[in-house]
RNA sequence: GGGCGUGUAGCUCAGCGGGAGAGCGUUCCGUUCACACCGGAAAGGUCACAGGUUCAAUCCCUGUCACGCCCACCA
């Protein structure tokens, strides 16, 4: 005997160990003979994550599509696994570090930091996997990577070392985003754009040697033409980085700017460093912005680096990598100094941060009388996505991928539909970013993670390749002498200290972005670089589910990674799902303190009631705003669904192998046989289609209100009457549907249903043949319905009793008699097999017949026949009098309308037939409605 | 500055060219023996606004307003 109430946290666990100890979840569990494949990898979340509401969201789906498809019989492949985090994964440890007042990172130094780090993987690095488990994720956890396992490292290496050869990553020196707090080059899209009110500085720039032009000082208000002009020896600049002046090695202004073309060519002298700046003619000086002429700092702009390199530039850096201002021994801006009264007060500034030098040299300059003014102005400050700090533009050496040629195919991929984004119009964003695609910053100055494989010897050699083996034979080879690998200052000194016998090699001490592995993903998770089966069968991954948020970082990068070194689009299909945000639409942040934890809601709720919460919310192209509420909502729904079992096991409605849907020959039986059939075509539809929201509200609105509301009540009679025919196929037939629902409900809510499945075979006494994770999924004939017209009628007249006895005041507890004006033989056949049905959910005493309707009744219109509720004294007629007017004045409105379009010509002759064939039938109905109506208002 | 998305019942959201829907909430009724995590009944909406296309517009087009988000180097 089942319990009243469904005790998710007590079953859960006991289920999970079922499907592990069935190994439901391995590769091809289940599988068909001949079956296709169907695979998914998990997007892998980082190591040092515990789960979101994201992640919730997006395995649910995942879970959904694999539990769907697995009872299909595909072979079913989901990959579950970590990935390695760099940067955040460091910064926890270093943290820990930390608050365990344990020697810092570089006190440590790197070999016993990465051996730390894996300690802490192998003690923390667990929890997101429990949490996935707990949520039901049916990964085959048997096969779980990690991006910097043996196998994914050997990947990696593989790509790189191969992008090398190919000339698609190379090292360059050139500006890159520098975080300043971690200390390491970050890529663009780490970079968020911040807006910051800041002040925009007016400086005034002497021009050498006493050269002057007109500036125009006054303008004619209608043409914008100047009409006063004065004589000036200097030249304005404006900037938002007063600090950087110190590294300016030019001022541009617009070739054809007719101020100041007389000018290019001519000098400056960079006031506080005396240096001698030229002016240089670039479009990229815009004549309309603030004076038209602009400062140009190569080595702290990406826009100035640009122009440094049209007009060859020097770049001076000005910042040491913690962002503090480097003078001091700093070659390349010490060569250019001259002669300045303020040099030794600029000096002074050495080693002090950013923002302190950038109060220092505004005091300077106003000092000196070159401040000519300050504006406020609102403008995007690049920032650390994870440090939270402004992010300087630094010149240093890196490694680049080729992104803009590996690009190419994967635009390609989408363009012919190899690849396809669901919803479509992702597609555009991804076009949009892959055809302006920058080189990809790989290299990371950080210690956890890939380390780059590239060994540098003297006189600028590189040698990459997949091991420091190798890197000694290669050196060998070129400089023909034996190499050994030593420490990097080690390795200087030696090159310095001339040629010996042996070659000093080190090896590049960065690491790559983790999303370098992570774009390996759909193929090194299966083995590659081997030719394993596994990347055989299930290489190309059927879909891709993730959020719109890393479309960038990861699918982009996936489909250029799998297609360069597979020649196949890594997904068939890349399906974008919303963000989850809380209940009033914001994002969830821990700042904000809004942040639901799904395992909060799984202990309260249960995984299931959570589950379905999320994918009844998933409709395509919304954010989801989760309200705690909902996920009780479906709590309760699966309470229900429990109830239901509860009742058909307490009526003896036992399943059984033999039983046979088609062969059912009750109306109410044959009605709910197709009812399911319907609901199972919806339910597979929805999942085919990514309409999680469809399917999960189809299996919810047919089993509360269709097979509960309607069928049970409607079948009560029968099923706790007399034992006999009838009353054996309906508890046939409601064990048979409870069996359905089950398998419908299974990929949103696998806990229960698996639980139901087992406790009603063990019920019946049926032995099962597998779980229900790897039953068959129901393949209904949909057909139909014969029996629908005589439980639509049923349906009808009860819920038409129900309303009026309510609008009428008619006592819950009254039983009262009804008497039909007007049956045909038809519905006296109805009346008759389902009386029972009808007394009960109606409360109804008696039904009878006449030829007219008894005084003082209330009556209820139901196609021909008038259902009189005789009952003066406890029906209130005020109340029925005002209930059949308003539905009288309903009638009108609808005819009004009908009859607008009906007396439009235009309508019917354009109109197809069966548009304007349904409207005159609507008409029609109404009017007969109308009449019955109006009769039934006049006898009272 | 470009692009995308959203404005439908009190709240959260479906729908999307021909009869306005769900869940929650609200109101009223109910100890009917599966379920009060329940049952029954009801109230509640010029489908943001303005034009246009169409026989017909909540749905398509244009514009406006509001709110999100993404991308972008304007000193």
């Amino acid at each position: 005997m089942l319990d009243k109430t469904y005790d998710a946290a007590a079953v859960e666990p006991r289920i999970a160990t079922l499907w592990d100890e069935a190994g439901a979840f391995r590769a091809g569990a289940g599988a068909r003979e001949g079956a296709e494949p169907f695979t998914i990898v998990i997007p892998p979340p980082n190591v040092t994550g515990s789960l979101h509401m994201g992640h919730a969201l997006n395995n649910t789906l995942q879970d959904v599509l694999v539990r769907f498809q697995r009872m299909r019989g595909r072979d079913v492949l989901w990959q579950p696994g970590t990935d390695h985090a760099g940067i955040a994964t460091q910064m926890v440890v270093e943290r820990q570090l930390a608050e365990r007042q344990e020697p810092d990172r570089r006190a440590m130094g790197r070999d016993a930091f990465v051996e730390r780090v894996w300690t802490w993987k192998a003690e923390s690095g667990g929890t997101i996997q429990n949490q996935l488990y707990r949520l039901g994720a049916s990964c085959d956890w048997s096969r779980e990577r990690f991006t910097m396992d043996e196998g994914l490292s050997a990947a990696v290496l593989e790509v790189f070392v191969a992008l090398h050869r190919e000339g698609l990553i190379y090292r360059d020196k050139r500006l890159v985003n520098w975080d300043p707090r971690f200390l390491t080059a970050i890529s663009d899209l780490e970079v968020q754009q911040v807006e910051v009110k800041g002040k925009l500085w007016h400086f005034r720039y002497p021009l050498e040697g006493g050269a002057t032009y007109q500036a125009p000082i006054a303008f004619d208000e209608e043409t914008g033409e100047p009409t006063e002009f004065e004589t000036r020896d200097y030249i304005v600049v404006a900037t938002t980085r007063p600090e950087t002046m110190l590294g300016d090695t030019a001022v541009a202004v617009h070739p054809e700017d007719p101020r100041y073309k007389d000018l290019i060519g001519k000098h400056v002298v960079l006031p506080l460093v005396g240096r001698r700046i030229e002016i240089v003619g670039d479009d990229y000086a815009d004549p309309d912005t603030g004076s038209g002429a602009v400062k140009i700092t190569p080595a702290h702009d990406f826009n100035d680096f640009e122009v440094g390199r049209r007009h060859d530039l020097a770049m001076i850096n000005i910042l040491d990598e913690e962002a503090r201002l480097f003078l001091e021994g700093n070659d390349a801006f010490l060569a250019g100094v001259g002669d300045d009264e303020n040099f030794a007060d600029v000096m002074a500034l050495n080693g002090i941060d950013r923002f302190k030098a950038r109060e220092a040299i505004v005091a300077l300059m106003e000092a000196r009388g070159l401040l000519a003014e300050i504006e406020n102005h609102v403008h995007m400050v690049p920032h650390g996505d994870r440090s939270g700090v402004v992010i300087e533009p630094f010149l240093t050496d890196q490694w680049y991928v080729d992104a803009k040629t590996l690009a190419k195919p994967a635009i390609e991929a989408v363009k012919r539909g190899d690849t396809a984004f669901v919803p479509g119009n992702w597609e555009r964003v991804y076009f949009e970013w892959m055809e302006n695609i920058q080189p990809w910053c790989v290299s990371r100055q950080l210690w956890w993670g890939h380390q780059i494989p590239a060994w540098y010897g003297p006189d600028g050699a590189v040698f990459v390749v997949k091991s420091e083996a190798d890197a000694v034979k290669a050196a060998e080879t070129q400089f023909g002498k034996p190499a050994n690998v030593v420490s990097k200052t080690e390795a200087v000194a030696t090159w310095e200290g001339g040629a010996g016998n042996t070659v000093a090699l080190y090896r590049d001490e960065d690491v790559l972005d983790t999303w370098f592995s992570s774009a390996l993903w759909p193929f090194s998770t299966l083995g590659w670089p081997d030719k394993t089966p596994e990347l055989a069968r299930y290489y190309p991954t059927s879909v891709l589910v993730t959020g719109f948020d890393i479309i960038f970082f990861w699918v982009a990068r996936m489909m250029m990674m799998g297609l360069h070194f597979t020649d196949q689009a890594p997904f068939h299909t890349v399906y974008i799902h919303a963000l989850v945000r809380d209940e009033k639409g914001a994002k969830m942040s821990k700042s904000k303190g809004n942040v639901i934890d799904p395992i909060d809601l799984i202990d309260q709720f249960g995984a299931d009631a959570l589950r379905f919460t999320l994918a009844a919310m998933a409709a395509q192209g919304r954010d989801i705003k989760l309200a705690p509420a909902r996920v009780q909502g479906y709590r309760n729904f699966a309470t229900k669904l429990w109830n239901a079992a509860r009742f058909a096991e307490m009526n003896g409605c036992k399943q059984s192998t033999a039983f046979d849907p088609a062969n059912v020959t009750g109306t109410l039986a044959q009605w709910i046989v197709v009812e399911t059939g319907r609901t199972a075509a919806a339910v597979t539809e929805g999942i085919e289609s990514y309409r999680f929201n469809d399917a999960a509200g189809a299996v919810y609105s047919f089993t509360w209100h269709t097979f509960c509301d309607w069928y049970l009540e409607l079948a009560k009679p029968v099923l706790q009457g007399e034992d006999g025919p009838a009353k054996a196929e309906l508890q046939a037939v409601t064990a048979w549907v409870i069996d359905q629902i089950v398998k419908l409900l299974h990929p949103f809510m696998p806990f229960l249903t698996e639980e139901l499945w087992a406790r009603t075979a063990e019920e019946a006494g049926l032995s099962r043949e597998s779980v229900l994770a790897l039953t068959p999924w129901p393949e209904l004939a949909v057909s139909d319905n014969p029996a629908a017209r005589e439980i639509n009628w049923l349906v009808d007249l009860i819920s038409q009793i129900r309303s009026v006895r309510s609008e009428t005041n008619v006592p819950a507890g009254a039983q009262i008699p009804v008497v039909l004006v007007g049956a045909s033989e038809t519905e006296r056949g109805y009346v008759a097999t389902h009386e029972a049905a009808i007394k009960r959910l109606a409360r109804v005493e008696t039904i009878e017949e006449a030829d007219n309707a008894p005084d003082k009744s209330a009556q209820v219109i139901l196609g021909d026949v008038t259902v009189c509720l005789p009952l003066a004294g406890v029906v209130d007629l005020d109340a029925e009098r005002a209930r059949l007017q308003k539905e009288l004045d309903k009638l009108a409105a609808d005819i009004k309308k009908i009859d607008a379009k009906l007396n439009n010509p235009s309508f019917v002759e354009k109109a197809p037939d069966e548009v304007v064939e349904e409207q005159r039938e609507r008409r029609e109905e109404a009017e007969g409605r109308r009449n019955k109506v109006t009769e039934a208002l006049g006898r009272l």
